[in-house]
DNA sequence: CTGTTAGCGCATTCAG
DNA sequence: CTGAATGCGCTAACAG
């Protein structure tokens, strides 16, 4: 079954410019131009149509408009998995979050698939629920697909999930951490630091006794840097207890009615998640307290609710946004012109409002 | 440079079983094995080793052992390229959302994953920012990427769109709405049925003076809808004044806060999303009026806050999870088997808690 | 049950 | 500046 030269002039009117190597292809779906077909329509070569379709310089503006002429007509677009084949390349970046639903991460990702978007890479996402093993599964099938690069959170994972990830040279990186003893290119924040301050700042403030309120270390690095962070900014002069909790509204709700039970003379809560300070704010309103007067609360994330909410929360800046164009700015960097890749630490910074009382 | 047969001891020896078809291949990069590196090592043809990674039944429980020995120990996996060149699937399927950091979308893109991720399919996420030509542009290159199917947020899309889409023949659904006019596919819920619906309800407590709340309906069909939706509910009896407003906390506080300016007699607000009746709890707050006592507050969503909240908040359950996990298994049977698509509406329900007051 | 072979659609030398 | 030929790694008939 030869390529079909000019033969069969009926075939060829009816099927329009499609080529037909297969004699078959009966099947109503509408064929798609392949990169021959523009070849014949224009009366070019494959390679002169590849090389416009790459924007290679070798090109007439003449032939090259042409191409694209035909291109349009034919609604011929490069097939991704020759392409891939051939050059070995994809445009596609991994990333496996522990779970979307808490805003932080929404807007990492929204961040990553934009600054991809600017030079056309894509982003296939995975969610791994913070479990190891559900990790390794989807980075395998992430890696089948073709994935050049992954974006994994925090630095806790399977030893398997590196081996995969090394054993085929796959470049990768740990965000929304910081931790100068690793050597795994990473791009995040100081999560035990930013702690330390917030729980610095509510000392300085005047209180002594503090609530921490915080999700479960076990399921995540960054909380329990947090939460180790935080201890190590306690002192004999203080008394600082801390309460793990589910993390979503209902815990931090759920922290606060239960430290509230236990008639406590706490006078400022730290939670370590902004969402955590939303259910503390309930809890406490459900008790009758009053926020800053009759309790301090101060979050962490900064999500875009907390200038609202009414007292407007105390809370840390995490960059979140800045860190998801970051990793994609470098790891494309790093895929098309093997730039290295540069762990950087970015800043939060302590945002002052009115949900904590100077006393 | 044919493949290599067994001259070259050294070379064979050196690079361990790795195939090398291309003399050069000085970069210390490791190489990956590819079936003939597997099929060499087990001394079977790269025929049977497609079969056992296939699943195929046509094979020895000997042989597959074998095999899958072989891959681990050469660290082999099908390069996806390869195979989709081949089969022409590339179990792939688009999404393309508005924004992700309104949470409800958050649910539906993790429900999505998940299920995708059962049957080893992928998401690719696309965020269009409500913006048609962005959209079209994502899609673009979520074609050439590959993707087999696509789920499109709400019926509102451009014509390129819908071109570029039925021009490749790749099945694509509409979500979040339910449209019995469209022939297209859809999955969604009745948009305006449920706010008139609310709206409706809050009639049913005794509520003539009402303001709605809502995002702008000219970013989405969905909003547009349901405010339609709100709107049919009125008749002479009553007064309803619509807010359009920007749809988060900020927008649903200032839009409250704009209400009580004008010294209204208004008893209940309808939040056409929840993130707006979070936004109004805080503008109500922030006026020192409490609800549902000074003002009634309905939303529109069930976000998982919304029954912490103080006094928890009566809204409309909004079935984004089972949304997400209907479409993806549809597509994939449809991808898998050929299965039709089969348009679904799914139920929402208003849940009432206490932020309506019964008048 | 297993091997042989022919493409899948494109990028890319190497000639011209 | 353009064309012809080769191979990317794998699946799918078709033989055996």
């Amino acid at each position: 079954m030869k390529p079909v030269t000019s033969n069969n002039l009926k075939r060829v009117i009816v099927k329009a410019n499609f080529s037909s190597r297969d004699g078959v292809e009966l099947r109503l779906e509408k064929r798609i131009g392949k990169i021959r077909d523009v070849a014949r329509e224009t009366g070019l070569s494959i390679a002169t149509i590849s090389r416009v379709m790459n924007g290679s310089a070798k090109v007439t503006e003449e032939t090259r408009q042409r191409v694209e002429a035909a291109c349009k007509k034919l609604n011929y677009f490069p097939n991704a998995a020759a392409r891939s084949l051939s050059t070995n390349k994809t445009k596609t970046i991994a990333t496996i979050i522990p779970n979307i639903e808490y805003s932080i991460y929404a807007k990492f990702i929204s961040a990553i698939e934009q600054t991809l978007s600017e030079r056309q890479y894509s982003l296939v996402l995975a969610i791994s629920n913070g479990d190891e093993e559900m990790e390794v599964k989807e980075a395998r099938k992430l890696l089948g697909m073709g994935s050049e690069a992954f974006i994994l959170s925090g630095a806790r994972h399977s030893q398997e999930l590196y081996e995969l990830l090394e054993g085929r040279n796959i470049p990768y990186v740990f965000t929304s951490i910081w931790d100068p003893a690793l050597s795994t290119p990473m791009i995040g924040y100081d999560n035990a630091g930013l702690a330390h301050a917030a729980l610095t700042y509510l000392k300085s403030k005047g209180h002594s006794k503090i609530a921490v309120v915080h999700g479960p270390p076990g399921s995540s690095d960054r909380i329990s840097a947090r939460v180790a962070g935080a201890r190590k900014a306690c002192n004999d002069a203080m008394r600082v207890s801390f309460l793990e909790t589910s993390l979503d509204a209902s815990g931090g709700k759920q922290a606060v009615q239960k430290l509230l039970e236990q008639d406590t003379d706490v006078t400022a809560i730290l939670c370590l998640s902004d969402v955590l300070a939303l259910g503390a704010y309930f809890g406490l309103a459900a008790a009758g307290l009053s926020i800053p007067g009759d309790m301090s609360v101060m979050g962490f994330d900064n999500l875009d609710w907390s200038t609202e909410i009414v007292p407007p929360l105390t809370t840390t800046n995490l960059p979140a946004r800045k860190m998801g164009r970051s990793v994609a700015l470098q790891l494309m960097d790093l895929l098309d012109t093997n730039t290295g890749l540069q762990s950087t630490l970015l800043e939060g910074q302590i945002i002052e409002r009115g949900s904590v009382l100077d006393v």
